[in-house]
DNA sequence: GAGTGGTCTAGACCACCCC
DNA sequence: GGGTGGTCTAGACCACTCC
């Protein structure tokens, strides 16, 4: 199981393998997993390195601990697919549906003052203004608008904009996206709203407003989203 | 700065440190830490436990580090308050404002069967069902309905309920709050709804249904709230 | 080549839980 | 008292970055 030649790490050898277990249910929840010492003697290995693999799957929530009794499996499978922070593109395939792209706008612009300010540029910088709307199953979803800043964003096509804007970003920026805030708010579709999402005038929406960052903080993009309110549910994990 | 005797954990101590460093601006967004090693040297602990430190200040965003170059501050400061999983009461307080609560509810009945399926209860098991309007400055924000099993939640009175369920949960049942999980979507206010929000019929409601867990994984309670969209928008950070 | 973080070791003592 | 996780040490070698 652990291959102490390999160039993969030790901890994350071991992390995989038990996380391995807990979801091929050979470890069932609430089941208490083996002691460190246990783990560090069957595989020759530190027990400060199976402490490094077993604390990032507490961090995760795969595990809890409890002192002087033992390791235990959490009750509550993860929620793969819906938690963290994914694009529209990975959010659709895991739900199990196709996800589609129709792009009605795309034009570089000078960045207005409040966009500048968010995304921590000079005002008129120039920046890509993307619109699309989104559909899955070909059946119209949101209504999408990015700004990223034309600087960072170099070669941006129609046909890349078209496709999945994640991917470009970190297969071919080579830019980390690390996290995002998110501010969601309730509304009605506007007129045009409407009529790009093939729904009634005044029908509720979902608006999402996202800003994505790097690790050291700097912002990437913008996104202001328009869900359908009646084809879209929005899922979090949250910790205390 | 670092106190050998003291109870308190020398890698909590050193993380606290450096944490009040960033907080104080001593420092700087994008400055580069001292490294591991000086720190270990500095205050005469192990490096493993220096690491230990920083390590838990990379996880909440404060630090992030670069193979080869170093550790530096985040450029962009946590938002403390609106992060995490907070209740109504601390998360309108967080906002400045006097968080409020009005009875309409308040009865014990047997667990309808998806109740019961979420809880994972026994079918018909009691249950609390308490149902408040939950003001901000004293106007209605948002309509709340807790599930509780009163097995779980001994001598819960309408008192206790009206005030916050979350100080009774983790200060008089020693339960500690862990985690989570939220769908939220977009509704309009049914006519009932709309009476107890002081709304119109028909205006954009945002319906957010919470599970919150144990660290074990066992669920605590259901909560179905219906907020008001134009006084209320609801603020997260994601992490990739 | 010097400095940095990333990984890893082989021990140690402690506090807590359960018998 | 024996087992568990929590903390800590004093080293080590590696890969990476920068000069």
């Amino acid at each position: 199981m652990i291959n102490k030649n390999s160039p993969v790490p030790l901890y994350y050898q071991l992390e995989e393998y038990i996380k391995g277990l807990i979801e091929k249910g050979e470890l069932q929840p609430g089941e208490t997993l083996p002691p460190e010492r246990e783990y560090a003697q069957k595989y020759k290995i530190s027990r400060m390195t199976v402490r490094q693999a077993i604390n990032q799957l507490v961090n995760e929530g795969y595990l809890y601990r409890q002192k002087g009794k033992g390791t235990f499996v959490s009750e509550r499978k993860i929620e793969q697919p819906l938690q963290g922070l994914t694009s529209f593109t990975e959010e659709m395939k895991a739900r199990g549906l196709v996800p589609g792209s129709q792009l009605v706008h795309f034009e570089i612009i000078p960045a207005p003052s409040p966009i500048a300010e968010q995304l921590t540029i000079a005002e008129n910088t120039p920046i890509y203004d993307i619109k699309r709307i989104r559909l899955a199953d070909g059946v119209p979803m949101a209504l999408e608008t990015n700004y990223i800043s034309a600087h960072l964003a170099k070669n941006l096509t129609e046909q890349i904009a078209n496709e999945s804007l994640y991917d470009y970003i970190e297969g071919q920026l080579k830019v980390r996206i690390d996290s995002a805030t998110q501010v969601i708010e309730s509304s009605i579709a506007s007129k045009d709203e409407a009529a790009l999402l093939n729904i009634a005038e005044g029908a509720p929406v979902m608006l999402i407003q996202r800003k994505t960052f790097q690790k050291e903080g700097t912002p990437i993009e913008l996104v202001k989203s328009i869900y359908r309110a009646d084809r879209y549910k929005f899922m979090i994990e949250l910790k205390r």
